[in-house]
DNA sequence: ACAAATATGATGGGT
DNA sequence: TCATATTTGT
């Protein structure tokens, strides 16, 4: 089989600015690619272009980016232009990079380089028990996740414990915020852990203070690339800065690409500063701008560009349009009464289009936050339109798939007292809170890791028989278990840990409707476990990447929030949702002034931008919030479109529409007429409507639920079905709320 | 020790 | 409104 040839013309396929940025390889250079510009393109083939001109041996360029998915994509591009995929890259996300060069160094900042990579939820019970140890805390007053925030923001600016002085303490817990950080990372370093934000913390740490390991770094990478830059925060600006300054002049070559426009990530800790300063901090620097759009029509870039235009302290951009058929449709602007109706307008002109041989993955429904896709995914599925939440729950997120890999942690690192805790009593083992309590104390009075205490007081009476047994069983298990991992690996190891540790059965015993998705759920895990050669690979990818690869782009509406969409295109997007307190966000406008609404702006240009051809733009009068019916004005954003870029459009387009409950609404210039919504009113799926039906439904039988569709039944207890839903899988529901697909 | 009942708070976003 | 945390009950 041979290797497909490397492509000769990579470089006839750019335009002037494009090919300039690609081709300016020394010294420092900022490109500032606009939405739709090519960005990508011009990332890796500069990457290609390295290597191809023989500038650069593959390890020798540092390539760094936000999302697993930009690393991915960058990777499979510049193998396709070399012909062969490049081995040996130093090319990943910042955390992908920095827990490979802190496993190199760990011992430097006391771990050791097996050290695990701590999720959320680790965090959170670890942060819990410091300050349970540090006493005297309220904590209905100082959550923890009050103390996680601070701690996440002193790691984005580079401060470990040490860097912190008593006048910067937060005024957390009455300025204790500064210790309990510094009893945090003590115990994280005992546990042999590191956090998200340790990732960076460390390596940087260790890169300022080691003049030797930095100096190995600056002979080892001639080239720098940095794609996103206007979402670095100052931690991750420290460790580019650090790596960028080579004592060889010669190879003080970064290439940072960024928008300041699509700045989207201040809460992250993101410092929109970072890039609209980099001339002062790369001395010599170049700039190059990309403004050719390729992606959207006139109408859609103008309405974009008048909005951004009202941000102050931009590096300044103009995108043209560089299609040759950017002529199109203006953007549509749509006034309705409520979310109900706003979800079945968007539904509607997707069946529509679809009906006219759209397909459906060029769609997307783009929200600001999360819990706005309930009402879309509700439509869809009564219209019958599959769909993909982009970004929803995640399958590393899911319990079975946590205490899968807490087993599986635990049986890689016996010191990780987090995970131990995690499965200690998982299933049952009649382990409760007196008998943890018992354990915690050995291990403290020792200073030895929990598992460790575990197997003693399992030798002693402290316990009561039936925890003992069931302790001195785990443990014997483990012992097991790690010799089948060295001597038939891990994938047999996992499987035969899961099995006999009695995870399994605690499932195939459980009748909820949802246990049997699990169990599939824990095949998929063990299949992708067979991925990996080790089982440290394993684990480090689960941390890291939190994702599966099985996200193929099927025929489906996308929907997602604004952030989720960044960096993606589709012909029709549908922006709804733009109205004060929601976009922009309550919380914007609560805390940061200008600087966040600007930052809501840029938010909302993404958004526009996003499309190819199409975009419509809608608010709704009325809202629930928090299961009640909150009135809400139309965005500030709407006002500032330029009015020949859009067209308005009211109820009346609407009022043609099945549903002929909705009451007419005006229009004014800026917004609806106002009405109290209708609490009490008759509304289509409120139970007290129905006709009371017989319950004669039996287990097989085909049924229809106005939220969740069409599905089977399952199981039958009294009023209580377990369905599984065609679209959204078993639930269990009142039988009630489901008619006869029969009779639908 | 565990299940059920009740209270509380979230909904801004990702490595 | 829903999901999780805490309290109460067996």
């Amino acid at each position: 089989m041979n290797a497909p040839a490397p492509q000769q013309d990579y470089l006839a396929r750019l335009n002037p600015e494009q090919r300039l940025a690609v081709e300016t390889l020394d010294g420092p250079l900022l490109v500032l690619a606009g939405a739709g510009t090519g960005k990508t393109s011009v990332l890796t083939t500069r990457f290609a272009h390295l290597l191809m001109t023989g500038r650069a041996r593959p390890w020798q360029v540092l390539a760094v980016t936000f999302t697993n998915k930009a690393a991915r994509e960058m990777r499979e591009r510049v193998a396709t232009i070399l012909g062969q995929p490049a081995e040996g890259l130093w090319l990943g996300t910042f955390h992908a990079l920095c827990a490979r060069m802190l496993r190199r160094h760990a011992e430097i900042v006391g771990l050791k380089s097996n050290f695990t990579i701590l999720d959320t939820d680790d965090q959170m019970r670890l942060l819990k028990q410091i300050m349970e140890a540090a006493g005297g805390i309220d904590s209905k007053r100082w959550p923890a996740q009050g103390l996680m925030a601070v701690i996440q923001r002193w790691k984005d600016r580079g401060l470990t414990p040490a860097r912190i002085t008593p006048a910067e303490d937060s005024d957390y817990a009455n300025n204790r915020a500064r210790a309990l950080y510094d009893a945090y990372q003590r115990r994280l370093i005992e546990l042999n852990a590191a956090d998200f934000g340790d990732l960076l913390l460390h390596v940087t740490e260790i890169l300022r203070t080691r003049a030797d390991i930095l100096a190995d770094y600056h002979r080892t990478f001639r080239y720098i690339l940095v794609d996103e830059y206007q979402d670095t925060n100052l931690v991750q600006y420290l460790w580019l800065r650090l790596l960028a300054q080579n004592e060889d002049p010669t190879r003080r070559n970064i290439c940072c690409v960024g928008d300041d426009d699509q700045s989207i990530y201040s809460w992250r800790g993101a410092e929109i500063e970072n890039i609209l300063r980099f001339e002062k901090d790369f001395p010599g620097a170049r700039i190059v701008r990309l403004e050719s759009n390729y992606r959207s029509t006139k109408p859609i870039l103008a309405a974009a560009a008048g909005l951004i235009a009202r941000n102050e302290g931009r590096l300044g951009k103009t995108l043209r349009a560089g299609r040759q058929d950017a002529e199109g449709d203006k953007v549509r602007v749509v006034s309705l009464w409520d979310s109900e109706e706003e979800a079945r307008m968007v539904g509607e002109r997707i069946e529509q289009a679809q009906r006219k041989g759209h397909p459906l993955s060029e769609f997307a429904i783009l929200v600001r936050a999360g819990f706005q896709t309930r009402s879309f995914e509700e439509r869809l599925i009564t219209l019958g339109l599959p769909y993909r939440v982009v970004g929803g729950l995640k399958f590393y997120e899911r319990a079975e798939i946590r205490d899968a890999m807490a087993y599986l942690r635990f049986l890689h690192q016996p010191a990780d007292d987090l995970a131990f805790e995690r499965i200690v009593n998982t299933p049952k083992r009649g382990l409760g809170d007196s008998g943890m309590r018992a354990l915690h104390q050995a291990a403290r009075a020792e200073n030895i890791p929990l598992a460790l205490a575990a197997e003693r007081i399992a030798e002693t009476d402290t316990l009561k028989p039936k925890p003992r047994t069931a302790l001195r069983e785990l443990m014997r298990g483990f012992v097991r278990w790690r010799g089948i991992n060295e001597k038939e690996g891990h994938v047999v190891a996992a499987a035969t840990l899961l099995d006999e540790s009695g995870y399994t059965e605690m499932w195939k015993q459980d009748r909820s409707p949802e246990a049997p998705g699990r169990l599939e759920n824990l095949k998929e895990l063990l299949r992708a476990l067979g991925d990996y050669q080790t089982l440290a690979g394993f684990l480090d990818h689960v941390a890291l990447v939190m994702e599966t690869d099985e996200n193929a782009e099927a025929e489906r509406v996308q929907l997602m929030t604004l952030h989720a969409a960044k960096g993606l295109e589709f012909d029709t997007v549908f922006l709804p949702g733009w109205e004060e307190g929601l976009f922009p966000s309550q919380r914007s406008l609560d805390e940061g002034g200008d600087k966040s609404l600007e930052e809501e702006r840029r938010l909302a240009y993404v958004g526009i931008t996003r499309a190819r051809r199409t975009a419509t733009i809608s608010h709704a009068a009325n809202r629930r919030i928090y299961g009640n019916w909150t009135s809400s004005l139309p965005s500030r954003f709407l006002d500032e479109l330029p009015e020949d870029a859009i067209i308005r459009e009211g109820q009346s387009t609407i009022r043609a529409n099945r549903m002929a409950d909705t009451p007419s609404v005006f229009l004014g210039q800026s917004g609806l007429m106002a009405r109290r919504p209708r609490i009490t009113d008759a509304n289509p799926w409120d139970t007290r409507e129905r006709p009371p039906r017989e319950s004669s439904l039996t287990k097989g039988e085909r049924v229809f639920h106005q939220k969740f569709g069409y599905g089977t039944i399952t199981d039958i207890d009294e009023d209580r079905l377990d369905i599984t839903f065609d679209h959204t899988g078993p639930k269990r529901v009142l039988d009630r709320f489901v008619q006869k697909a029969s009779e639908v």
